[in-house]
DNA sequence: GTGAAAGCGCTAACAA
DNA sequence: TTGTTAGCGCTTTCAC
């Protein structure tokens, strides 16, 4: 069998509380002694079980991560991000994914919940009363999502569409096409509204043209109504979404950026490998997981704390190959044409 | 606190072991009672503590997954399989990424041994030794690796090599170059090695243009050594070596696939993505993930088992807009120009 | 500063 | 079929 506490302290010549103090606890105990012990324990490969420390502790070391879907190149960057930290302060992390269904989020919680000591959940789509519940059995931390009080690491999208719309309208598109995520997805809703509320002051029109699933099919699928709509640009609700339409638009012999531009969000690898790459809104990825962790831990550590229960992570316009001046497949065409923004 | 064993055993007016019994073996105790107990028990909204059952009986119902990179696209289709497959059995996942430091797996496994009942290794790059002491410490399931009788999900990767090589060779390829994936890396190793054998009976030659990073930028390095080469067509490590590959080329304005075929392998999600699309060996991902967690499974239920201990897989070759017949960027130019393959 | 004892929640022997 | 007892490996009072 493996090596326990007693082990350790039989061949310290020590009690086992001794060594359990020796390890967790250092100053608790004589210098002398504490290294007599910590030789011995690595000498032995000693490695504390972690199910029998959080019997009695009640802390378990794992945190849970529920995500819509791996698969999407958003997610692997936030886990990434959210491993690293997690693993800095010694903690593991389960991961789970709910393959886009958010009526699996609520259970996933609920098995996750005793197993863990904090969840974070990425890009959820559950229902506020979900949320609630969730947020009663574990210590829970959202991404991309904002619901009461719950803390959460956010994405300024106000700011991010401003971005995007001022940029397009900067380059001379007057009407411009959003083609929407999930109905029930909370990052969509604020996009819509980020949108709305940008194009005013830029003078530019938006066209929204519908919900599609946040996937490369959805881009695919969208592209009918982007060309009915009559529009110079369209923004994506996320990269995958516009890497469809671009997709779909090269098929039909339309050229991208010349003809229509294109925008996505989220800045996902495959937006840089494509050609013409993919001008896309970065989302810092890698430090929303990191904040996640940070601000979990610190609930952890101090359950009661009333530290600012949002975090928001700023967001950048990654101008690469695709917007022009506008050239429209239909009638006005202002002046200047063909003109490709690089960055 | 959480409900316990005990509240539900005095809940339904029993002792606590027969709430154990009722739940976990319940044919040995009398209907009546275990209904009474099963209706409490969930009544209560009673969960076991899985610690605590694992601290008894050994098993802590989790298992542990290594791998070098989430962000490489390959991985999370194999994760996802994996994840299904294991909650599907009830388990729960620990995911770690080395971030492709083949020095950080050991201490993974060593870290994960004692919180799992099993690990599964996918594309390890661990050296033979370590592999072994893996094993030792934990039930140990490689995935695209083969060490010793150490059970392994495998892919045919000779075969693999042979359709790629004799769809290009049919197509009138004489001198096919191979970007090589690290020096480290096992599959890489079996890729070539199949190569080498595809190559003579189909005629070809097989040009190895060194060792580059598994990712989208090795295969932008490796262009340049493509170019001198003088093939007409390239093959890639895997497909973000293949995209770049692909990237670097039209940067340089040669067209793919007329001027120069170019062929990945895995068929990640971007493959289909990018235009032209690429023409990739597919991999099976869903499928290793669920064998792994099969042969995990029957392993940690028969720990002697002689069942075979590996488990292989087929590929197939997704001939997409790439390959055409040939039109050498130098001196000899075999008949034919211009012909796209499609699927 | 250190040891003895108790017990976290659960299951596995052993009795009854 | 059921209850009683013991103990998994660890931490934590509480004495000393």
């Amino acid at each position: 069998m493996a090596v326990t506490v007693r082990d350790v302290a039989k061949a310290a010549g020590v009690s086992a509380s001794t060594v359990s103090r020796s390890l967790s606890l250092p100053d608790m105990v004589d210098p002398a002694t504490r290294e007599r012990v910590q030789r011995m324990a690595d000498h032995l490969g000693y490695r504390p079980n972690r199910a029998a420390r959080g019997l009695i502790t009640g802390r378990t070391g794992n945190i849970g991560l529920i995500l819509p879907d791996l698969a999407n190149p958003f997610f692997p960057s936030v886990v990434k991000g959210i491993q690293k930290q997690a693993h800095q302060s010694d903690y593991s992390v389960f991961v789970a994914d709910t393959d886009e269904d958010p009526g699996a989020e609520i259970g996933l919680v609920r098995a996750l919940a005793k197993q863990v000591d904090g969840i974070i959940l990425c890009s959820p789509r559950m229902s506020p009363p979900e949320l609630r519940e969730a947020a009663a059995v574990a210590q829970v931390v959202l991404v991309n999502r904002r619901s009461g009080t719950i803390p959460a690491v956010l994405v300024d999208s106000a700011d991010g569409m401003r971005q995007i719309v001022e940029h397009l309208g900067g380059l001379g598109h007057r009407r411009i096409g959003y083609v929407a995520g999930p109905r029930s997805s909370w990052s969509n809703r604020q996009r819509v509204r980020g949108l709305r509320a940008a194009v005013g002051p830029a003078q530019v029109e938006l066209v929204e043209l519908g919900n599609f699933s946040p996937t490369f099919e959805g881009g695919v699928s969208a592209v009918e109504a982007a060309l009915l709509a009559d529009v110079t640009a369209v923004v994506g609700y996320n990269d995958l979404v516009a890497l469809g339409i671009c997709s779909r638009l090269a098929t039909r012999g339309i050229t991208v950026p010349d003809q229509l531009s294109v925008v996505g969000i989220d800045d996902i690898p495959t937006a840089s490998m494509v050609q013409p790459a993919l001008t896309t809104l970065s989302i810092p990825k890698d430090s929303a997981g990191r904040a996640a962790i940070d601000l979990l831990l610190q609930l952890l550590g101090e359950p009661g704390s009333r530290t600012p229960p949002h975090r928001q992570l700023p967001t950048q316009l990654l101008v690469r190959h695709t917007t022009a001046v506008v050239s429209s497949s239909s009638a006005t065409r202002p002046p200047g044409r063909r003109r490709t923004a690089r960055r």
